[in-house]
DNA sequence: GAGACACTCTAACACTGTACGACTTACCCG
DNA sequence: CGGGTAAGTCGTACAGTGTTAGAGTGTCTC
């Protein structure tokens, strides 16, 4: 394992050379974004984790928005899109979606960031290229790959956007998910007194599980979504 | 107009009890977010444009956060929700549909906003309300209601948010849609290369009127989304 | 050995949201 | 009519933000 005379005085060559790395200071962007959201996310803390000046940051990373731009690519890297030939094109658009949604949960921030730029890091589009795929093999051709996927992710993310908005008032309140809403209904939301249909929605999210009742929404939606695709395939009778 | 001996000194009852109303400063704020961003928001700003100091809006307003639910709701009633009664259930979502995407882009923060926290507004759960409505006079029953516009509003918003991260870019650069498309293109994107399926589709955005290409893929994925819930009606034989 | 380079830090600037207390009115009650 | 209470506005101030400029450190190359 070690040379003989190996010592940090005969080593000519010690590693580290910088006390930091972009990939670093981005890995614990998103830590710290996933800790404490998009509010708590600063260049100080940041350095703080890191055991840097905040001023070095931007030594790797030209702006706060870069370093953004940065830690949603690099939290594309974890939804997984499988080829097509493994689960067919419906299975592996099931596959996509739902992992899609699961990264967004672990990483909430997520989508109130994306809707301000545009993503064009590689691993977004790698994540593009082959989500088309998916949809090519399946059949479409044209730009109907494409407008196929944009549905399917518009879907996932407007979907799991507003879940995690739930999520995030739920656990800042520091209560369980059934007592926030009794709290709400009770206390904050006459205004939901003047509609009854509304109010019944609210509520039985407090009764039965709520999250459960999440899944059960978001798939409602995402097979709806896959029957249409499916009846668009060429080849289809209409 | 001028009763006998009125000036600024006999006068006893300035009409204007307040500087300003919380409504005003709603307003205000809108239309700040409107020209200039979320970033653009600023109390002082805010304040400036009403010719009051930042603080006194600190009377109407408990925080700034408040402020952004506020204007939330305030852009919530521009959405407008037909009644199933006048174009069917499926005419009516398309209206809902169509209403809601131009109320975002015409707006453009809502999108990054609308994920931080859930919207309980007035005009919120009306919205909600009478989205219900139109799925339950299709005849959808139970939670499916409920269920079918979460669905419908999680692709208009979703599709919509990437949307206006386009155009907000495009804005940003000063420059024509086809020209800034060119440039991202030739100059940074050189991870586009990697990916010949997406180059492919981020260049036909600029040779063709991406404007025009962004209906056609909104109304894709919506007509798809229909298609899904039409099958669900109960009496449709699968 | 010397100079260039990569990297880090301290100090500072302009600006943010917001708390506090003082000030000016309009209103109500005796 | 007179005084007190509340509503509303404001100046000041504070802690914290992203970011810049310049000085400093060490390492690599000739």
């Amino acid at each position: 394992m070690m040379a003989p005379m190996d010592s940090v005085w005969t080593r000519t060559q010690p590693p580290p050379r910088d006390k930091v790395t972009r990939a670093q200071i981005v890995r614990a962007a998103v830590d710290l974004l996933d800790d404490e959201g998009l509010a708590g996310l600063t260049m100080r803390k940041l350095g703080g984790k890191l055991s840097v000046a905040a001023t070095t940051l931007y030594w790797h990373v030209q702006t706060k928005d870069d370093l953004l731009e940065y830690a949603v690519d690099a939290v594309y890297a974890e939804i997984d899109v499988p080829g097509p030939e493994l689960a067919g094109w419906r299975g592996a658009a099931t596959l996509l979606a739902h992992s899609m949604r699961s990264t967004i949960i672990r990483h909430p921030w997520l989508p109130a960031v994306i809707n301000q730029r545009i993503s064009v890091g590689p691993n977004a589009m790698a994540l593009s290229s082959r989500g088309m795929a998916i949809f090519s093999a399946a059949g479409f051709t044209g730009r109907d790959p494409e407008k196929t996927l944009a549905a399917l992710i518009s879907y996932v993310l407007g979907s799991a956007g507003s879940e995690v908005a739930w999520r995030t008032m739920v656990k800042a309140s520091g209560k369980s998910a059934p007592e926030w809403t009794d709290e709400a209904l009770a206390q904050a939301l006459p205004a939901a007194e003047a509609f009854p249909d509304v109010r019944d929605v609210l509520e039985q999210r407090g009764r039965r599980n709520p999250y459960t009742m999440l899944d059960e929404t978001f798939t409602f939606g995402l097979e709806a979504l896959l029957d249409g695709f499916a009846a668009r395939l060429p080849g289809t009778w209409t």
